[in-house]
DNA sequence: AGAATAGTGTCTATCAGACACTATGCA
DNA sequence: TGCATAGTGTCTGATAGACACTATTCT
């Protein structure tokens, strides 16, 4: 690049081209200067899987365009006037934004950014880049999320038989959005503990396995799943929870996931 | 969230609360209507690794603020007037600087996003997010560098000696961009290719293990390293290529990636 | 008693790590 | 000739996958 416009560097070249002056001095005439600014926006891909099957959050749009569409939740970040008042970090937009979309308080999923798109037409109103996140919600706590959500339609949509089959499809660019999101969280799945936020706070070796089989989209050997389970065990990753869970046959036994392991 | 500010949604919802008309109208309307925004760039942790030893490439700051600190390169994501003239994606900004920044010519590096910053505070003179990328740059084109950099003083910093002791600070976030792409790298090592963006097109066994070595920052068994890529060539990942690299000693095969590999 | 799931054992192939070793070209 | 590096062989332990099997509880 050319002196005069790097990133958060030179910005401000064109006003104060020697660069010398006090540093309160240079922030003052910078503040003259004016280029054309994209808006920014969080969108969020809120999973979680219930029956077995692997979920997504979506919202049915209201207004132009793709009006009628679904589309994944987000919202603008704040940025205040950008000067005086800063607004928010995109962090804490996207938590904010979760937690308005869900009704559930801040801190009831995992959170983690995606990837910033920032095709310049895939917002037909005007530019808009968007900061992807993707968030994994307990079994438990989606039933609760359509409450929290105001005026707008949401629903749990099924990945394979509402989205993949093509009988939902999505507004902007989200398709894209999800994609990437499922893509990650497979990926994560067996080198992270991404797997015990979509389960209940307890779960059963079956439950954990359910939810690897849901994202994973194939069914995994019952004896070797529990082998990998138990070596998580002795590595201190799981610990075994008071009680047992009962159904339809024999009860088994619950664990716990526990932070302090490997 | 709110109807009325939702992120490619329904932001216009306050001109067109009922969301009737053409979608024409809607657009029309919705310019009228403005909300202070952020400024967008992208900055770039270029890689390479030359005697060993991992390598970035800095930029010294002329300009207030952090004058004379060293920086990652990065620029603005052109935007345009955001509405007719939409202006570049993140990506095609993020390949301009890269070029620009290196005097090389676009392609000559492999470049992926890393993550969204956003902190309020992040640059002293007014709201910026910064959409971080990372480059792997081979070798053989690293010393092409610093004559393609117009004006500003570029060098190519050691990891381990220069950044990590403190003797170089760096400006703004960089050092936690510049920490999380090393953390980056260091992950997709084993899991993709990226290795052989940071070789010469053509490379020995023993270069490749260098290149991992001095990402990981850990010496290989110099046998059980060539039993993996033996398996890549296997795969048809590597394939010979003509030729051997002759040194002090015993000259060594030479081998090229194979894009058809797995 | 039978169904269904919890939970165990075993065999094989693959791979990483440690390490001893041979082969070859240059100084 | 000696040395440094290229390149090979072997052993062990950890793990994934396939699959057969036992144990326990509910209906």
């Amino acid at each position: 690049m050319t002196r005069g416009d790097d990133g958060a560097g030179e910005g401000a070249s064109a006003a104060s081209a020697d660069g010398h002056g006090t540093e309160a001095d240079y922030l003052a005439r910078y503040r003259e200067l004016q280029w054309p600014r994209p808006s920014v926006t969080v969108d969020l891909v809120v999973l979680t899987v219930l029956d077995a099957d692997l979920k997504v959050l979506l919202i049915r749009r209201k207004e132009h365009p793709f009006q009628g569409a679904w589309a994944l939740p987000g919202g603008f970040v704040r940025v205040g006037d950008a000067y005086d008042d800063r607004g928010e970090s995109v962090e804490a937009a996207a938590h904010r934004e979760l937690a308005e979309e869900t009704g559930l308080p801040e801190g009831s999923a995992y959170l983690a950014q995606l990837h910033t798109f920032g095709a310049p037409d895939r917002d037909p109103r005007m530019r808009v880049i968007s900061v992807a996140h993707y968030a994994l919600l307990r079994p438990t706590l989606a039933p609760f999320v359509t409450a929290g959500t105001d005026a707008a339609e949401a629903r749990w949509a099924s990945l394979r038989a509402d989205v993949d089959s093509g009988a939902l499809p999505l507004a902007f660019d989200h398709a894209e959005m999800l994609a990437m999101a499922v893509r990650r969280v497979r990926d994560e799945l067996d080198r992270t503990p991404v797997a015990f936020s979509l389960v209940p706070e307890t779960f059963t070796v079956a439950e954990l396995r359910g939810v690897h089989e849901a994202v994973v989209g194939e069914t995994y050997d019952a004896g070797n799943f529990r082998r990998r389970f138990q070596r998580m065990v002795a590595d201190g990753l799981i610990e075994e929870a008071p009680g047992k869970r009962v159904t339809g046959t024999k009860p088994a036994q619950v664990y716990r996931f526990s932070a302090r392991g490997a």
